[in-house]
DNA sequence: TTTTGAGTTGTTCGA
DNA sequence: GTCGAACAACTCAAA
């Protein structure tokens, strides 16, 4: 019998389009798979634990697909480099193949190994299954990466069709001898005492299955109105893509085909425009996973340095008060504890929360971005990191430093009819339409019979919005003369 | 090289 | 209630 391939998946947890998994099944020799947890090599960053739930779900998904297909998964844990030697001395497998990461820490890790495996003779190749295109591709007419949006989306969309995707192998073969696994249990993945992952589980079924379903019915349902839709955070207007992405449970070529396929069979120019909007989403991930390639700073470091100067506050109660919802602000608050509960939270009010932290409060966007690496299902170190820096000021081409999310203003606008607020924090939910975004303006009477007792049942404002916006456009402006 | 047009998501003020 | 201007220049990307 030939030696095996190890396939190494990572952060590609599916069998369709999947590049390094339809490579290895082609070559017809015994496929080993595994997956590697890898808390321990040099600069890995522990996962969150949404995360680790979020990973546990879908591997489980992963094993049965992979099994289907005839050899079984096997789960390892360790430093990736020495569990991979381990086991090609235990199955004699001539190389491994894998599909790229683009973090820093990924990247040398994996070029390490890359290098020592074709230092002893054996085959390591890797491949493109989480990217519309390589980051080293896209570049200006001067050769340099983007670092503006809109003229980075044009040039992806004069590109035109991303590619074909990778059919589905109808089988892999396994190796004669059966390869030790730990069970997904051994790993822990889970939490316990308490488990905190009931809103979790009522929300979310993690694995490729359920990302093509969901896909579709976002097709079917929110997309024709996508444009407005999306905006909405008490209606389901948004795909929901966001963790089967980040896992890789489902890959953004297969996305792009789909939403193409799904507006050309309408032949409506509002269903184009529609998809094109929702692709420009898809966009918006591509650009920050490119900048990370390009900028492997980026979760760390201010893009513009001039922010290294800012005078963060370091507030620790008024940090816990943000990060358990209780700012006084509703529509800050909901978003705060759906994160909590769901995992999750939706992206206009992921915008209004973050620009709550980095300017009302002005406290580090390296704090709002642990906090949602901890909380967030879909926790991305590039889009994370990506994001915080745009709402903060400081990152590519990010928010200019005068734009402050009115938290009232926008729970207004948004969630007018309070379907939102009223989900989150009940306990101010029989509040009128007309003070439910700001309920310190309610008369008295109204708060009695809604039964509220302001920084008792629920938190008086934390910071005056006027004098909070006030001072936070004297420190950035300050920044901007001091450095100028 | 110089010039030119353009740039995710907002708020406030005053007419 | 609605509308336009100001916010602040600055940098990018392409011609």
């Amino acid at each position: 019998m030939p030696a095996p391939l190890i396939l190494w998946f990572r952060r590609d947890l599916r069998l369709s389009d999947n590049p390094a998994l339809a490579a290895a099944a082609a070559t017809g020799d015994p496929v080993v798979p595994v997956f590697i947890l890898d808390e321990v090599s040099n600069g890995v960053r522990p996962l969150g634990g949404a995360s680790r739930w979020w990973l546990h779900h879908s591997l489980a998904s992963l094993a049965n697909g992979v099994s289907y297909l005839g050899s079984p998964l096997v789960l390892r844990r360790g430093p990736a480099d020495a569990v991979l030697q381990q086991l090609i001395e235990e199955t004699g497998a001539k190389g491994v193949f894998w599909n790229r990461l683009y973090d820093a820490a990924s990247i040398d890790r994996d070029t390490r190994i890359k290098q020592d495996l074709q230092g002893s003779g054996r085959v390591a190749e890797s491949f493109n299954g989480s990217l519309l295109h390589e980051p080293w591709t896209i570049k200006t007419k001067t050769g340099k990466p983007y670092s503006v949006f809109t003229p980075f989306w044009k040039a992806i969309l004069a590109l035109g069709d991303p590619g074909a995707t990778e059919q589905t192998p109808e089988q892999m073969k396994a190796p004669d001898n059966p390869v030790d696994s730990d069970t997904l249990d051994d790993w822990s993945l889970l939490p316990t005492n308490p488990d905190w992952a009931g809103g979790l589980r009522d929300m979310w079924k993690p694995g490729e299955q359920t990302a093509q379903i969901q896909l579709r019915t976002f097709h079917d349902t929110a997309l024709p109105d996508y444009g407005d839709g999306r905006d909405i955070p008490g209606a389901n207007g948004t795909s929901m893509m966001s963790p089967h992405l980040h896992f890789g449970e489902i890959s953004p070529r297969q996305i792009w085909r789909a939403t193409r396929f799904w507006a050309d069979a309408k032949e409506l120019s509002a269903a184009s425009g529609a998809a094109q909007a929702y692709l420009r989403e898809i966009g918006w991930r591509e650009f920050n996973q490119h900048l990370q390639f390009h900028f492997p700073n980026l979760p760390a470091q201010n893009v513009n340095q001039r922010f290294d100067a800012f005078p963060w506050v370091d507030d620790a109660d008024a940090l816990a008060a943000w990060q358990r919802g209780r700012t006084g602000y509703p529509i800050v608050d909901a978003g705060m504890r759906e994160l909590w509960e769901t995992g999750w939270m939706h992206n206009r009010v992921r915008m209004v929360v973050a620009s709550f932290l980095v300017k009302h409060l002005r406290i580090h966007w390296r704090q709002g971005e642990d906090w949602f690496w901890d909380t967030l299902v879909d926790a991305d170190p590039a889009n994370n990191a990506g994001n915080w820096q745009w709402v903060a000021g400081c990152g590519f081409d990010a928010a200019p430093y005068f734009r402050i999310f009115n938290p009232i203003l926008q729970g207004e606008r948004f969630d007018t009819d309070g379907r939102y607020v009223r989900r989150w924090v009940p306990e101010i939910a029989d509040l009128p339409d007309k003070y439910l975004h700001k309920p310190w303006e309610a008369p008295a009477a109204l708060l009695e019979e809604a039964g509220i007792r302001l920084g008792d049942t629920y938190p008086s404002p934390i910071v005056d919005h006027k004098a909070a916006r006030q001072t936070a456009l004297d420190a950035y402006g300050a920044l901007k003369n001091a450095a100028s």
